[in-house]
DNA sequence: CCGTTTCGATACACAAAAGTTTCGAAACAG
DNA sequence: CTGTTTCGAAACTTTTGTGTATCGAAACGG
């Protein structure tokens, strides 16, 4: 013991970190990278100007850039959906619906746009966002897919990685098509998007 | 006239420009898209080092690199599929497999991923790249589908633009997961998103 | 052979950004 | 009050790339 017992963490004596500097740095930096959607453009002085803060204050606490991208992205929430599980389409509804949600949000996508675009560059930061947002993801509608040809609620002969990239892919697209503008989504996207799959193209 | 009639041209008289090295520029402009799959990380310097060029004749023919971007993405040719027109389902698969074969070729990926996240960046190749690659597509696919529920092979009801969505959006997505390793398609990958889609998730 | 133009190479000025260092001020412990 | 650490700001070095200019060599027409 050197001084001090302060409820077991010994404070290290000096000036505190400032908690308010750490969370407009991880702010400042989830920003750009959304606003530039690329990883090369995104630059320490950009990041320190937009927090109001000194670039020192940003390599106190990040060895360099890829920590802190590593550190921002995990700051990013990403709730999965809740599965009533009452009924097959009920609960492919409500992903759809936090799906879409999510891609249009800046931040959410900005995600997924470093993951199919940075793998080589940026591998450790890749696997870190694959292991942490996108297999949740995947695992869930997974099991909800099997589930779904348990029950008899889907095709017993049901092909489930094309099945899950139906799914996801038209989601992504479709919601490409809104874009732009900034147009809302049409009321009941995920209903129809989830009964268009279910129902299939052709008639009956 | 000044001099000469060179079969109606008029040849400016000096070394002529080589065509050779204006090919390795765009080859090698195009590799590197290619490879880094994004327009901040490509510098002209590397471009030329890859030509085996100097920076000068770069900049004799281009002014700027959003024009030589330009030139290079025009000159990646865009194979549309030829449609017998026998069925709804042959032509789908028709346009899948091309559409699949052309999402694992790197430099046409690439082609969407600029179409995808550089559209605040670079506005006009954007454009380009839209009305020259990705509208023909959209067309054929919007025409096969809008021609199925004419005839009846599709569903009359058919929401256009979500099936769209599903057919490339599920394309894409089924794709990506074959990326990491190189390994190859599924044999029959094509029919088994198109009857995928066609017959839906539900059993009949 | 001569004038013109392009060739690749290199050097240059200029800008942007990474990462380091220094500075005075401020916050905290004792 | 004193010592320690962080704060934001700024100066600094190094690297990287842009775009221009210069060089001798080479390719063409006349």
């Amino acid at each position: 013991m050197t001084t001090t017992d302060e409820t077991q963490a010994t404070r290290p004596a000096g000036r505190p970190r400032s908690a308010r500097a750490e969370k407009a740095i991880i702010d400042a930096t989830l920003d750009l990278i959304s606003e530039s959607s690329g990883l090369g453009e995104l630059s320490i002085e950009a990041i320190a100007a937009r927090a109001g803060v000194g670039k020192t204050t940003i390599y106190r606490r990040w060895s360099n850039k890829e920590d802190l991208l590593v550190d921002a992205l995990a700051a990013l929430k990403a709730p999965l959906p809740t599965l009533a599980g009452r009924s097959l389409r009920e609960d492919l509804v409500a992903c759809a619906e936090v799906f879409l949600r999510e891609t249009r949000n800046a931040r959410s996508r900005c995600v997924m746009n470093i993951a199919m675009n940075e793998a080589e560059r940026h591998p450790r930061l890749v696997q870190r966002i694959h292991q942490a947002t996108i297999a949740p993801r995947r695992a869930v509608l997974t099991a909800l897919l099997e589930r779904g040809v348990a029950t008899g609620e889907l095709r017993a002969d049901l092909n489930v990685p094309i099945a899950l990239a139906s799914l996801i892919g038209t989601m992504v697209w479709y919601v490409r098509g809104f874009e732009p503008g900034h147009e809302d989504l049409p009321e009941g996207a995920a209903e129809q998007v989830v009964d268009h799959l279910l129902v299939g193209l052709v008639p009956r």
